[in-house]
DNA sequence: CGTACCATTGATCAGGTTCAATGCTCGTGG
DNA sequence: CCACGAGCATTGAACCTGATCAATGGTACG
């Protein structure tokens, strides 16, 4: 059983989707085992079938894909939120991507075989499991458009808006992947917007 | 109520997901109603709050955005499938995307408020919502990755492989929105195509 | 202090964009 | 039935942006 502190913020976290009794939380709670990663380690790896949803308590995460024996970064996690490789639990197919803590973390992890467990025990669980997809539509959609109608600098400016923590906790290589350009154009597009805001 | 002939599809997409009762089954038939749409004209217009999600039974769609005064196509949608804009839908915001008919279409109408009368109404409901948005994720999540780590050729040639009835069925220039370049761009890589094959 | 890694800068290259002209096909009206 | 026009696909030429390769600069850590 997680301690009422690891507890604190993933319960919040799932009072945002759904009024759970205390019958419903408990299982919940039962349900987490803490995992720590320490800096550089990896939580999921491509090639495994990720098998859980994990919750950060603390530290950030990037995902990696290899695509022509090159690292792509293709996402980044916080404290405060899940992180998992949905396609790969839902089609229980290996992933194709790596999670990688960037620095020390602190997790709770929630395994497959018990979310499933829950689905089938109550209708207020599977309510939470079909709102929390459906919040990650609307996450992946908004990144679907922003590759298909923005050009990169376009797509830079609105991270920095919509997404400040990773302008200022991520290096700028993992940036420029996440952005779909190589990191020497991301270093092109910050001295062009530095010029024209200096005019 | 809905005729035997044109329930029989959306019944068989229902049961790849879940199994209905007959009760759900037929509390489910009786939420939707027939739909026609002609060649051209639209389902759901950009500025609109998306309040239905439609099966459609016959035809096929495109969606699209304006983006700086051009209209720039974002998906295809044919006969055997949904079509809704799930971010507006779930998030009661208006919608950015137009729906339009390519051929004359016929659709089986499913309301907001009764999809929420079903999810309040049975568990194996809420599941169904949930498996549908699930199935929708890895949908979405390929295509992100698609454009961030393909090239616009590598997208085509894709495309062909895992979707063939849309460069079966659809316009060019609407491909080529699709893939996320100019319709002059695309009959290059046609034309690059054809001649690397003929060697 | 030195090394390793990352960000920056420069030079060149390649592919997609843009603008303009031509070709092709299909549907409509004379 | 043919002729015309509209809309889409293709092609050409010039351009532009991001990619690539190579070199330099900066900084943190051993």
């Amino acid at each position: 059983m997680v301690s009422d502190e690891d507890f604190v913020r993933i319960k919040e976290y799932v009072y945002r989707f759904v009024d759970f009794n205390a019958e419903d939380l408990a299982q919940f709670r039962g349900m987490l085992t803490k995992r720590y990663v320490p800096k550089g380690r990896f939580l999921l790896e491509a090639g495994q079938v990720c098998s859980h949803v994990a919750f950060i308590n603390k530290g950030h995460f990037r995902s990696f894909s290899m695509v022509q024996d090159e690292e792509i970064t293709y996402n980044f996690f916080f404290d405060g939120n899940f992180i998992t490789d949905y396609p790969s639990l839902l089609s229980r197919q290996p992933s194709t991507e790596t999670h990688q803590a960037l620095e020390d973390a602190e997790l709770l992890l929630l395994e497959y075989s018990e979310m499933q467990r829950g689905y089938n025990s109550s209708h207020m669980w599977e309510r939470f499991g079909r709102l929390i997809a459906e919040f990650i539509i609307i996450g992946i959609a908004q990144r679907n458009r922003s590759l298909l109608f923005m050009s990169p600098e376009e797509r830079y400016l609105d991270l920095m808006k919509t997404r400040p923590k990773v302008i200022a906790n991520i290096p700028q290589q993992y940036i420029a992947a996440y952005l779909g350009i190589q990191p020497e154009s991301l270093s092109r597009i910050r001295k062009r917007l530095a010029e024209s805001k200096k005019l």
